[in-house]
RNA sequence: GCGGAUAUGGCGGAACUGGCAGACGCGCUAGACUUAGGAUCUAGUCCGAGAGGGUGCAGGUUCGAUUCCUGUUAUCCGCACCA
């Protein structure tokens, strides 16, 4: 019996030499492979297994890619700014500089034990003026663009965050990151024209290697609908009201309008009867917040008293106010056809007005219409369009209308612009001036990076202004267009301004001159496999491809889509539930590490499950991985004074496991890899005791397992004689003809129920094995044979009745 | 409400284009070695004594279904009046 293995002493070893001898070298040649872990905020309870998880398969298709040959980019850098380090920081009482700098230097220590080859040279924090001096200038470039952009609306805001929220940070309602109910706030924001990339952010989808998942959910968020505006007259008045409709077909069934209770209209057109109905709903849905006006789904609403006119038929419609109509959509206007459309249809019902069908399935009315008629079909009731083909109705009713000059075809979307101030102190300062002649102009960007003064009170103040506003030494300058006294924007950037484009910073992140050089744009970009989980399917991965588009425009790099490739990990879980300090369930894998090796939990990380799933964490599990480990480890030690010659049986296994480990590998079936191992493992185990087994075997089960198990590996490597890197060898090859065998064990079925099994040559004929099964069978077949079947190397089935 | 994912032993999970369901591991049982064992090794482990039955449930297609089709249930995720 060998001594055991010591996972301590050799992990340590190994890291001791990595670091003297890293194994991931640039030479010039290789092709590079950008390998990107989506980045962490500096939390101040640092790492768990499920963060580990994440980090463990960028590193392992790292490793793969590196030895099939690749200069692998793999950096890593912190996410620094922003509320949950800012809130952290108020909750220990310290200034967020300080938490930010020891959370950080934390978790660096804790990543060091994955053993990952990120390359901490190319480490960024977004934090650093050397940093954010570029996410500044971005804005001052977008600014420049027209794509930056003040403007007073009502804003999603969040009252225990105190600030405003962009449209993807609030989910159903409430604040994506506390959870608190969002109210309207009317403030004056920066906004980002991210709108005016609609259609490319959603056409360009196409083009990525994505989870349909994500890919989909960026569509829908993007929400683009096609159909036309058109307008009404209101009877008796000058005034139009235009609406937008994706069903011009309907125009006919159009049986009354509704406008949002904010609509500029609203109040004037309520009739003297209806005025104090009008502006008592008006007042309340004002009220409702936002979850509620979501959640009701109830339809509520008044009569404004006044008519507007279809154009059509000239026939008089009543005008409403409900809140089921959204302001900020569309015209914040509908005509309503309560015939094709549920919601319509519930709002007529409701409040008694009448239902015209204008379109039916087979041109026929139905008598006793319970339900919205959404489908295409064949039109009625609809003047010279009656028995045309809605679709066809559809594409004409819009340019007939413009003829006509009273409406046009457009386009929608539900991407709004995106809010980008936020009224917080830890946060890249907005590069603005204020001046009372000028307006507002940028910082000059030769005067960037414009730093964060540093300040005792940086609480957030509620109020709408930034902490920033206090500080009025920093606040008051000068006009950099004409010098006159002038004020500093006070607002911040949030949190997703540095994570928008830091993958790009960090292949050349001492870069003082640029964002990132032409030269090195061009040989390590873009990220050609992004890991990351799903949370930010539509908040950082949009914004980032926005921001790529952007740079692409104004020349800073070449390609317009950032990431090629993304992988979606699943979440590690511990009783049924996500892992929170609050709930008490997080493993550290710290303990793990220390009592299992590196190496184990790496392994074990793979293991759980397959790797996009979430999955449920059992501590008992690791166990399994670790008994791998050090059955590997003595089968290499017992073995290596006494191998002995390849035989056939040592090829075949040795062929057949690199084939099975390369599959599963390129398939990203990383826990069945890891099974894998262990099932050759016990083969080669088996067959040592058996016959013995050579060199070569065992090099190549060495060579596979590095990406795993990178320590006991070199280890190994080093233990049969070598004194190069395990990680020098590029990866196995195998030889188709050697997966076969010449005999097969193939399963007897009777009428589809297995019965029992046999050997065969290989290469038998049909007629051959079905000659053999029936002989096998014969006490089990009764009655006449009907059919007989035979799945080359899988299995015989004779049906017989 | 709409859309998507998932459902397999006591547990985590395997099963390629339909072809021996339960690989691999955890746990458990028995044994070996031990002063000891929560170390290690060996054997066993879907249910059932057996015929046989088994992949959420009910049907269907097929010689044959975890895999394909129809319906249905549960859990999770996304969207949520976008006209």
């Amino acid at each position: 019996m060998a001594t055991p293995y010591n996972h301590r002493e050799v992990e340590k070893k190994w890291r001791k030499h990595w670091e003297m001898h890293p194994v991931n070298v640039d030479d010039g040649k290789k092709p590079k492979y950008y390998c990107l872990d989506m980045f962490p905020y500096p939390s101040g309870s640092g790492l768990h297994v499920g963060h580990w998880r994440g980090y463990v398969i960028s590193d392992v298709w790292s490793r793969y890619k590196m030895m099939n040959g690749y200069y692998i980019i793999h950096p890593m850098g912190w996410d620094a700014f922003g509320l949950p380090a800012e809130n952290y920081a108020i909750k220990m009482g310290v200034h967020p500089s300080q938490s930010t700098a020891e959370n950080i230097a934390n978790i660096k220590k804790q990543m060091n034990e994955i053993a990952a080859i990120y390359d901490w040279d190319m480490e960024v924090n977004t934090t650093d003026p050397n940093f954010y001096k570029w996410t500044q200038w971005i804005f001052v470039k977008m600014f420049k663009a027209g794509l930056a952009y003040e403007k007073e609306m009502p804003i999603n805001w969040c009252p225990s965050c105190k600030t405003g929220l962009a449209n993807e940070e609030v989910v159903s309602g409430s604040c994506e990151r506390c959870g608190s109910s969002v109210s309207k706030k009317n403030l004056k924001q920066w906004m980002l024209r991210i709108t005016k990339y609609a259609d490319r952010l959603l056409e360009d989808l196409d083009k990525l290697e994505w989870p349909e998942k994500v890919k989909k959910m960026q569509a829908e968020w993007i929400g683009r609908s096609y159909g036309a505006e058109i307008d009404f007259c209101v009877e008796g008045s000058e005034k139009t009201i235009r609406v937008y409709t994706t069903r011009p077909d309907t125009l006919y069934g159009a049986t009354f309008m509704v406008l949002a209770p904010e609509h500029e209209l609203a109040k004037e057109l309520a009739t003297k009867e209806q005025y104090e109905a009008v502006e008592d709903y008006i007042y309340k849905s004002s009220m409702k917040s936002s979850v509620d006006r979501m959640q009701d789904k109830e339809k509520t609403g008044v009569f404004t008293g006044s008519y507007a006119v279809n154009p059509l038929n000239q026939e008089l419609i009543p005008i409403w106010l409900s809140d089921y109509v959204l302001a900020d959509y569309g015209t914040g206007a509908i005509m309503c056809v309560p015939a094709h459309d549920d919601r319509d249809f519930a709002f007529a019902t409701k409040f008694n007005i009448p239902i015209v069908q204008v379109i039916s399935k087979d041109g026929k009315e139905n008598p006793d219409l319970s339900e919205a008629y959404t489908e295409p079909g064949i039109m009625i009731n609809s003047g010279d369009w009656t028995g045309m083909d809605s679709e066809e109705a559809r594409n004409k009713v819009p340019e007939m209308l413009e003829k006509q000059g009273i409406g046009k075809k457009t386009t929608n979307y539900k991407l709004r612009d995106w809010v980008f101030s936020r009224q917080r102190y830890w946060g890249e300062p907005i590069p603005i001036i204020h001046c009372e002649h000028c307006g507002a102009v940028p910082v000059p960007e030769e005067e960037l990076p414009l730093t964060l003064p540093e300040v005792e009170k940086y609480q957030p103040t509620g109020t709408g202004e930034s902490p920033l506003a206090e500080i009025h030494e920093w606040v008051n300058t000068n006009c950099p267009q004409c010098g006159a006294p002038a004020k500093r924007e006070t607002n911040t950037m949030p949190q997703w301004a540095g994570s928008s484009w830091y993958f790009l910073r960090y292949v050349d992140n001492k870069n003082d001159k640029e964002l990132i050089s032409k030269e090195k744009a061009k040989k390590y970009l873009p990220v050609d496999m992004y890991i990351g989980g799903v949370e930010h399917a539509v908040l950082h991965l949009l914004y980032s491809r926005f921001y790529t588009k952007f740079l692409n425009d104004i020349g800073v790099i070449d390609f317009d889509e950032p990431f090629v490739k993304l992988f979606n990990q699943g979440m590690i879980g511990k009783d049924g539930a996500k892992m929170s300090k609050s709930k008490g369930n997080v493993v550290s894998p710290d303990e793990l590490v220390r009592d299992y090796g590196c190496d184990a939990l790496r392994m074990y990380e793979l293991f759980v499950g397959p790797p996009e799933l979430d999955s449920e964490w059992d501590d008992r599990g690791i166990d399994g991985v670790y008994r791998f480990i050090n059955r590997f480890y003595n089968l290499v030690m017992v073995n290596k004074d006494k191998l002995s010659k390849e035989t056939k049986e040592t090829v075949k296994l040795r062929n057949r496991m690199v084939y099975d480990i390369t599959s599963r590998l390129e398939a990203f079936s990383l826990n069945t890899v890891v099974s894998g191992f262990m099932e050759y493992n016990n083969k080669m185990v088996d067959l040592a005791k058996k016959q013995g087994i050579d060199k070569a075997t065992l090099e190549t089960a060495i060579i596979l397992l590095a990406p795993f198990a990178p320590h006991v590996s070199e280890e190994l490597w080093q233990q049969l004689g070598h004194e190069t890197s395990v990680f020098d060898n590029s990866w196995p090859t195998y030889d188709e003809s050697q997966l076969k065998d010449d005999e097969i064990e193939i399963a007897l079925q009777v009428n589809g129920k297995t019965k029992g099994t046999m050997m065969i040559e290989a290469d038998a004929t049909k007629e051959a094995v079905i000659a053999l099964a029936k002989e096998k069978l014969a006490d089990k077949l009764t009655g006449n044979i009907i059919k007989e079947i035979y799945v080359p190397g899988r299995i015989v089935n004779i049906v017989a009745r």
